[in-house]
DNA sequence: AACACGGGGCC
DNA sequence: GGCCCAGTGTT
């Protein structure tokens, strides 16, 4: 029997039920695929929920505002998703009157669609014969064909495309799709694959010669680097505080945070130089400094080991009254949960201001 | 071609 | 606490 077969057979008992698979409405399948990336279907599901009951078409989501949009998209990670999201919207609403482009090339041109989502739409969406090639995907065909190059070099990455689209189900490219990344989610997978009960025993290489634990090869991560945080919390008799929005290229962009005092090394507590040079407050309106956590809190990302400390920073009279040299915002404390701000700082103000 | 980008799950 | 997972954009 044909890998095809096997595949759409085992798929028939064992997929799940997701709800993106019962639609062919591109922008549908367009929002469930960019919140799935480098995301699990248990944790995106929740938000796949929100997003499509907020926003039910293209429309409403292109007239939301971004602050609203990365609100929603909080604690999800990967900022910039949120960012393109919000951007192809406003492009398809307004420039492609709500129409979807119909292929694979054309989707490619989109925000935030590389191969694998411009794949999966096109496929999904209008039966386009393109096969997505994923992380599942490469597991699953590094495994059944015995292929040991690395799947994050750019040999690996040509190698298993070409694989991937040789093997696609041309009578049916929808549900051969869907159905081999579902294999490799719940049946090949990345630790203990379920090698005793598989369809493919007979033909699998891997299994054939006990590699299936060692494929697929990937080359090294970069190695993670340690910053360290001082987040400067001040507060004023009636319980404003002060945030800013990140900017730049980098981290969280988008997202709002305390003022921030970030370093290479460990720091000290911030005296007032400190505290006037990046707010510009002089120490006269500085009634008190005091840490809010003695040890930092330690906020890991895949490239990043945050080492983050709070410091409460009191100020004589009211934070409208003053100057600073920069432009931040001025909130109450308790309407800090309506901003998006990373989990780093929300986790820090759920401990510290319960009530907000 | 190499790197940056968050968060959650598992053991 | 350490390790694993994973597309796109930028440089």
């Amino acid at each position: 029997m044909n890998f095809s077969k096997r595949l759409l057979d085992w798929y028939k008992i064992e997929h799940r039920d997701l709800p993106w698979r019962h639609t062919k409405d591109p922008y549908v399948i367009w929002l469930s695929e960019i919140i799935l990336q480098q995301t699990q279907v248990k944790q995106g599901l929740p938000y796949f929920e929100k997003f499509v009951s907020k926003f039910p078409t293209v429309h409403d989501l292109a007239n939301a505002s971004e602050d609203e949009v990365l609100k929603l998209w909080q604690g999800l990670g990967y900022y910039s998703r949120a960012r393109n999201l919000h951007h192809t919207a406003q492009f398809v609403s307004k420039t492609l009157n709500g129409e979807f482009p119909v292929n694979f090339k054309a989707l490619k041109t989109l925000k935030g669609v590389g191969d694998y989502t411009a794949a999966a739409i096109a496929s999904f969406a209008y039966d386009e014969l393109v096969a997505v090639v994923d992380g599942n995907v490469q597991r699953v065909l590094s495994r059944y064909l015995g292929i040991d190059t690395p799947i994050n070099s750019t040999e690996g990455i040509k190698e298993f495309k070409t694989k991937a689209q040789e093997l696609l189900d041309s009578s049916n490219p929808s549900i051969y799709n869907q159905a081999i990344m579902e294999f490799g989610a719940l049946h090949c997978r990345p630790k203990s694959p379920k090698c005793m009960f598989c369809v493919f025993q007979q033909d699998c290489v891997a299994f054939q010669q006990g590699l299936q634990e060692e494929l697929p090869v990937k080359l090294k991560k970069t190695k993670v680097k340690k910053r360290y945080f001082s987040y400067l919390v001040l507060t004023d008799s009636e319980e404003n505080t002060i945030v800013q929005k990140r900017s730049g290229s980098g981290i969280w962009q988008g997202l709002y945070e305390f003022p921030l005092i970030e370093s290479e090394k460990e720091q000290d507590e911030p005296i007032s130089s400190d505290i006037n040079e990046l707010t510009g407050l002089p120490s006269k309106s500085i009634e008190g400094v005091k840490i809010y956590n003695d040890d930092p809190v330690i906020h890991l990302l895949s490239h990043r080991k945050i080492m983050a400390t709070f410091i409460e920073v009191k100020i004589n009279g009211l934070l409208s009254d003053m100057k600073f040299s920069k432009t931040y915002e001025i909130h109450k404390i308790k309407d800090l949960s309506q901003l998006a701000v990373p989990v780093l700082i929300q986790n820090f103000i759920e401990s510290e201001f319960p009530m907000a």
